[in-house]
DNA sequence: TATTTACATATTGTTGACAATAATTGTTAA
DNA sequence: TTAACAATTATTGTCAACAATATGTAAATA
């Protein structure tokens, strides 16, 4: 985590982020400029650019003269969303074995996180295991060294926790810690092919175990938004 | 080309993209709010929306009380974007060849786009090449229907076009258009990996074909920035 | 001449006020 | 009761004023 001074309209797209991976912002809810004035005393041009920037993103939709909501991605757009992430994901791992093929590599970290996802995987603690589970997709791309490639992948986690809120019956084994933990081995046996499969059918999965008429039978309440 | 109505704010946007591919907006450059509030009839809040995104997409630097400059990549930066940009567009080709294989890909766009190169470059007309050659990489993207594709790749291009304003010593023979070519014809052969090598090496080429010791010795003008 | 200092100007940072629009509530009539 | 309409409230859109900061200029000093 770097600890450099952060803006209050950062500070708005990091708290919208972290709600969306802890299941507390659910697709569609609205949000106002003035209930997140008040509740954190932030001004409202402040609270503006922060959602600015969520809507370039992707993670809220804004109509004019409307509040912003959460974005809700269709199936089309949560395909897309995988893609994309194949995309971007399947070179962050390329880029790791080459990495750790030159000894320039250091994994204690990502070690640590699927660690932990194993031992939630155990208390059933879906909230932070999902929370984990995205940690574990920025982690890697992070240790590219590569802020754009950070970037790019960056919108596309919390996209992708939407979807999930949406279409995954199961929430608990949808992004599973065992491939997790076979990508790792993948990366450590320095063999480019077995890890560019494992990432790619990893991310296909995911998308594979979503249920896409599960739709709007779930219904969500607007209490507790933000932690 | 959508006709849907834009807002100040992305034609600020689109405004600068556009100048910085036609080498008028050279990196270091200073833009003050004001001016473009006077030049175009934008309020300033406009303008500094616009520029906010730019800021967030790198393509602008932002101290705090200073007036934004026009990003300068260094070495290090300039092989992340390319890094970056393999990243993304070697996906972008693989995701073509598939819907090319299927027969659902329409190229008649693209290949105009490469004879538009052919001639100009006859002509030996820089500006408008280096322009064609950045539309050349974006329609790829665009032909993926991935928004999400489209918009991570999206600011690495003119972040591209900056630096090789700093260490392109000929920009004309920069991004080369008979490799525009071969990757075209790699598309239509149906042939993954040799479509993944035409656009890797293409990529690769780019960066070495730049001198990354001319830096600070080209001097710029501010006159006639946006037209 | 070169450097510093003080002053004047220009630019950005921030806020608040007001207008425009949407969402909600209340009322009436079928 | 419900539907349609009107009135009210709440929220967003826009802009302008003022404060804070940086930049530029010119005088003063060594």
């Amino acid at each position: 985590m770097p600890t450099i001074t952060q803006k209050n309209p950062d500070k708005v797209v990091d708290l919208v982020f972290e709600s969306i991976l802890k299941n507390r912002l659910k697709p569609g809810i609205k949000l106002s400029e003035i209930s997140l004035q008040e509740e954190f005393g932030w001004s409202r041009a402040e609270v503006r650019q922060g959602f600015d920037k969520l809507v370039d993103s992707g993670v809220l939709i804004h109509k004019k003269n409307q509040s912003v909501r959460v974005a809700k991605p269709t199936e089309i757009e949560t395909r897309q969303i995988y893609e994309a992430r194949k995309a971007i994901e399947n070179s962050v791992i390329m880029i790791l074995v080459q990495k750790h093929q030159n000894n320039e590599l250091d994994l204690r970290g990502i070690d640590s996180l699927v660690k932990k996802e194993k031992s939630l995987h155990q208390d059933t603690d879906n909230a932070k295991l999902a929370r984990l589970s995205c940690d574990f997709h920025l982690s890697l791309a992070e240790l590219c060294d590569n802020k754009f490639i950070v970037e790019s992948l960056k919108p596309l986690i919390p996209l992708s926790a939407l979807a999930a809120s949406i279409y995954a019956d199961n929430e608990s084994n949808f992004c599973s810690f065992t491939e997790h933990f076979e990508l790792i081995e993948a990366i450590k046996s320095n063999d480019l092919l077995k890890a560019s499969k494992a990432i790619n059918s990893h991310l296909d999965r995911c998308v594979e175990s979503l249920d896409f008429n599960l739709k709007a039978t779930k219904n969500h309440n607007n209490s507790h938004l933000f932690n």
